[in-house]
DNA sequence: TATATTTACGCAATCGGTTGCGCTCGAAGA
DNA sequence: TCTTCGAGCGCAACCGATTGCGTAAATATA
């Protein structure tokens, strides 16, 4: 039994009340300048007929959308699919659509994608950068338009926006300082690409950890990767272990590198954590699975995509707001078994 | 600099070229009723000048959306971002948006989220169900409406609908004939919640494959949970390595739950897999950390979103196609070492 | 009582495309 | 030469809500 019975809008509601459209879709928002009583009669038949707005009637006219844009390099990652968990539980409180773009990491993606969004008409944006991305023009279309972006993660300081954030230099030093605890006294680094700050931050962090603790800073042993990729991990690791004095530690700059490098030293029976200790970053879920569960840092992702949609939603209610602040979630070092090197 | 010229429309495109607007829309669409040349000159200058076409506006002519509804359970769990990144690829394609709503397996919020998407006046819809799900009247106006629905995985046989599944019976029979023919005499199943139809054919195909081999069932051994997470695989180890005749084989329905039984049975100094032959389902990410890798079953994910995506743009673009299909994608067995009790 | 405010609401344009129907003109057929 | 027909394009009414401006009535102020 189809039932395409026509929708009910705000001119139904208003020839059946007797007033005109203007003061059904005034008294809809409460605007103040509808009477107590219009406003509850018209509510109250709105209910009973079932009305629904048309966001796309309003949006047309405001030429902006309700739609809350989200740009990422892939979905299905443990961290970002948890943060825009996050961003769609906000933001869907909030009566907001969450539309989703993956760059793949790719710079001309991104730049792609900032195009379809913005010709989505979308209320606001929150980005997680490419990897590959160094230039940020395709950014200042939103912010020409009052259309207000957040960034989240992998951020760039060349940007004047809103950010939410960990302290990646506080983390990479306190996960350095607790190899450097388990007397740990020669640790190789895992980094990422050093133009994404956050991992150019973390290496930053590790080494002033060493500097802190009079550790001269062998180069050979701060290695950086493209994308921390399993297989880098594996490199990695192979090439370390097979220095003439290869390290006791390594602090990788993700989790997935870092259970690469247990899974390869264990591979060739080196001891986890006696021979060598294994920090990872971002606790991931694989980093309770892998033997020896891997320490780690963990991101409140969830929270950060939460705390991201409030900045963007904030903005959309206060035009008035142009400051733009940057928000730092506090990480904690989760110590497991691939660290403990030290009964305690 | 804010360069906040106003937006070119067919209006503008129109009266440069001393055309109406409707040709105008209609060039840009190639309507066969427009010539040759008029196509070109509206499409050229349609470039130089830089327009981009307002959806909005269409949506509110068409009442009807260039977005994809997703509704799935968790988006942060690995089956489902990858088959959202599937989704996201080929709407993007498409020059489609997609927007997603999770119901974290609540029937209650599944329902709100359809009503939500209904409002958002989505174009096409794809659904994997919520754990909770029982009844499918939510979904009923869209198909009253000409909105095209696709089911993912988690479907329903009391919906008539397009359907993208995985033959979960000849899975389970497969992963079981593989655990039998490892010699495994008393296998045990972890199910899911038996109401979900993927979690009932997982368990009869185990059965099926029991009794093609005359191996007589027993019931204390076919356990079903409600969410197979991690808590309940450990519930339902324990409780079957205490049993007086304990399996020497879990066929599990999820990864989830066939990690914890692993990580409960080493724990416990049970030899995966000579005491223990353990066998999951999913190819998550975990099911190659852990130690012994977990033989499992393979899911297409990221294919499985693509092709619901398909459907629903085919739906789309051919209104008088109301056949509906159901497509079944291969699944493979992956042997790792959790089952490998013959060395072949 | 006359004037200034306030309160409460209506008018009508607007957002940018879409589409059914109608019109024109040149070419083909009778 | 007259009729028919199709190709090619215009008219104008939508789609549903928003909002600046105007106004009438009610209330406050002088």
């Amino acid at each position: 039994m189809k039932q395409k019975k026509r929708e009910i809008t705000i001119y139904d509601i208003a020839s059946e009340l007797n007033v005109s459209p203007s003061t059904v879709s005034r008294a809809l928002k409460d605007h103040y300048s509808i009477g107590k009583e219009m406003i509850e009669a018209v509510k109250k038949l709105a209910r009973e007929r079932g009305y629904r707005p048309n966001h796309i009637a309003a949006s047309l006219r405001k030429n902006k959308t309700n739609t809350i844009g989200v740009m990422i390099s892939w979905i299905n990652r443990p961290f970002i699919s948890s943060m825009i968990s996050g961003i769609e539980e906000e933001a869907s409180n909030a009566g907001c659509n969450v539309i989703i773009s993956q760059s793949h990491d790719s710079f001309e993606q991104e730049i792609a994608n900032a195009r379809a969004l913005y010709n989505s008409r979308i209320g606001g944006l929150i980005v997680s950068l490419a990897m590959e991305t160094r230039k940020y023009n395709h950014f200042s279309t939103f912010l020409d338009n009052d259309i207000p972006v957040v960034f989240v993660d992998r951020v760039s300081d060349d940007l004047n926006c809103d950010k939410v954030v960990i302290d990646n230099f506080a983390a990479g030093l306190m996960a350095t300082n607790h190899l450097i605890e388990q007397g740990c006294k020669r640790i190789a680094h895992f980094g990422g690409a050093q133009h994404r700050s956050i991992y150019k931050q973390r290496a930053m962090g590790y080494l002033e950890a060493l500097r802190r603790h009079n550790i001269e800073i062998d180069e050979s042993l701060v290695l950086s990767g493209e994308m921390l990729s399993p297989e880098e991990g594996h490199r990695m690791t192979e090439h370390l272990l097979s220095l003439p004095n290869p390290p006791d530690a390594i602090f990788s700059a993700n989790d997935t590198a870092a259970v690469s490098a247990i899974q390869y030293a264990k591979h060739h029976g080196i001891k986890i954590p006696q021979k060598l200790a294994v920090m990872g970053f971002n606790n991931d879920p694989v980093s309770l699975i892998i033997d020896p569960p891997l320490s780690t840092v963990s991101h409140p992702a969830v929270d950060m995509g939460k705390i991201a949609a409030r900045q963007v939603l904030k903005h959309r209610d206060h035009k008035d707001i142009i400051t733009s602040e940057t928000i730092t979630l506090k990480t904690e070092l989760i110590v497991r078994e691939s660290t403990m090197k030290r009964k305690r």
